[in-house]
DNA sequence: CATGAATGAGCATTCATTCAT
DNA sequence: GATGAATGAATGCTCATTCAT
């Protein structure tokens, strides 16, 4: 309470006012991500960014203006990343498709990633729709850059020409996704345990058997 | 105030049949589904249920408690729909799993199960851990009942006896549930359409053509 | 639920419905002794002898009504009690006078007579009145009685026929009350130990002294 | 709802000086007295201190938080005016003590006094224990006073020296305590009239009988 | 008689938001 | 610009009491 007396005069830095709004998204970011979207406080954002609550009002309109332009931002980061997750260049189409997808599953696999799963099928597309569309787009983009790959392979006849490659390129997606988030983030692990590596090399494995020139496609219908 | 003449004085409450809890629970079901397990007040229960909130006091211990047990039962009775699911009989494993699989693939794209996939991911798994537990059970078992229906295609020489049996149950029931969920309930087939039994039948086609016989697996390092 | 079959046919006793109120009462007095007045829920009470709250309300207007009577009760017993608590032969007022304050030293010093004190000064005199007054008689009859006994002893000359009586009473009995309250049932002889007998003889000798013949009483101005 | 116009648009509240929280115990502490502990509704304290129920909550943790606090302050305040109470000079013990004692008498007599007996004895003593050890300190307190101007006094050859000082303390001033309360605060004085001057001289001439030189004080056993 | 069922009124506590300084 | 102070609107829970059976 009192002024620490002995203190350097000048401080090592002062907090430039800009700073103000990025702190308070990252803050907000962080409690979303612990607590989930209707559950921090906005005094807990506002304590942790180092401010009163009043002040988050000079920057934001309201609780869920700060919250979604937190979330909207990080969104932003995370398309770029996942933009520049495509492996450009690779021998073969193979190649670069697996790559691409022991990215993927390694993004997937991460804390952070299962936290978002989460919030956005929860929270967010209620709550944000915007923020939720535009983590949509991502998702689209990333199967589309997908299925560019396995066209590329097929044009390369390295692929059968006859698989679907859109479908192709959701379901592999879709199933490594859905199986990180339940499989290890929200621990169903405990009750079927399945090594993680043999998941992803067996999901592969059959994925490219799919896609194998000759493979027994029936083509729908 | 004013003194009531003559008047018949209707009660002010009226006894109902016995069913009250199961009244109860199926208002808290519908109307978490509605608005989320945080977000129900138990006054708008009670109201849906044509009860007081005092009356919820009769039969829960408190809210968490009739919501709880509101999905615990509808756990359930979703397990037990799970389990008649099984394709018990058919001609041939392929057959058999097709029919399976087809099932599965309705049901998630009910609106029902899109709703009970977000609560369970969201809410459900935090707030309600033994109902979250319960259905992980379930989700596992079909897991189980897809393997089992491949080793028997593999022990009757209709699949490659290769595959990961374990691995590609998981898949196509990851793959088929996370599509149903975000592009059915979640909307994303507003950005990238696709109809839903091309999706259906390509994943199946292509699921079938990596178990098939000749198929080039390359089992995991 | 479901009668027990091989029970015997005869029950020892059958609960005569008669009893009711004053099991009731007893459950009362006993709960309102444990928790205090406010603090016991009707339904604690009715559970405690056995019953449905609805049923109390069959024998006692309200909660109120059940408490005040269960009380009221209670003191007339107390009262006769203290009545014959009167050391009615001996052969001096010191003998009889000793006896009768010993008897009532060891009665408050029953955890009985502190919850009762307690109660009385704190909910009964501001909830139930009558309960309240009547036992106040109480009180005002004991001072009686002591002051009764030391005007016995002044006619025969054993005591200064110059002391109060009345307040001298008043003051023996307020001040072992007020001991027994504070010094044994609230705790206070954790602060500052006392032996309960040294505290007992050292008050009846210094009162004695003070009626003694020779006492150099000054008649207040 | 309508467009209020060219209002001055009252503001919806004030800011107060900042002696709020002191406020707000002063309205615990005058409703506590009124009402008691637990019948005191937070709305209402609020109300009193001319707050919402919200502000409250500013500046205590909770409704016990408050009233604890505001009672332990009034305590505090007590125990310092009792500490003042003590008769410094004077030519006797007998005097100091005379003085001593017609100051409690007085303060005993006060309406205030007669509350806070019986907020410690009901429900100070079992919701608020800590502040019934403060309290219960300065009674001790109090013994000790008294019993020490007895000890001069004897000291003095004033007084019989057999005469167990700790004991005397204790039962003038719980028996001064205890008719204050009853006699006065209580009401029982309708039942049994007795002039407050006579019971407190008549009382302090038994007590100063009791302690004289030649006094027959029979030690205990 | 006895009771399970039902309820209204009450109450402490939380939290996003606003205002005066 | 920044904040402490203030608040209204919710909301879960309790309990004495009443009614239909």
């Amino acid at each position: 309470m009192a002024p620490r007396a002995a203190e350097p005069a000048v401080p090592r830095w002062q907090r430039r006012p800009d700073d103000r709004p990025d702190t308070l998204m990252a803050s907000a970011l962080k409690l979303v991500k612990q607590h989930g979207y209707r559950r921090v406080r906005l005094e807990d954002i506002a304590a942790d960014a180092g401010v009163s609550k009043a002040t988050v009002y000079h920057y934001f309109d309201n609780k869920d203006d700060l919250i979604t332009r937190a979330l909207s931002e990080r969104v932003a980061e995370r398309q770029a990343e996942a933009e520049a997750m495509l492996a450009r260049s690779g021998p073969s189409a193979t190649q670069r498709l697996r790559v691409f997808l022991r990215h993927f599953w390694d993004v997937q696999l991460s804390p952070h990633a299962g936290a978002w799963q989460q919030l956005l099928v929860s929270e967010i597309v209620t709550d944000a729709p915007p923020v939720f569309r535009a983590w949509a787009k991502g998702l689209v983009n990333r199967w589309g850059v997908v299925e560019r790959l396995i066209h590329d392979g097929q044009a390369a006849r390295e692929f059968n020409p006859d698989v679907d490659a859109a479908v192709a390129a959701r379901m592999i997606l879709s199933g490594l996704s859905h199986q990180a988030l339940f499989h290890e983030h929200l621990g169903v692990k405990r009750l079927a345990p399945c090594d993680l590596d043999r998941l992803f090399e067996s999901a592969l494995a059959q994925f490219f058997a799919a896609l194998a020139v000759g493979s027994h496609i029936v083509p729908p219908r």
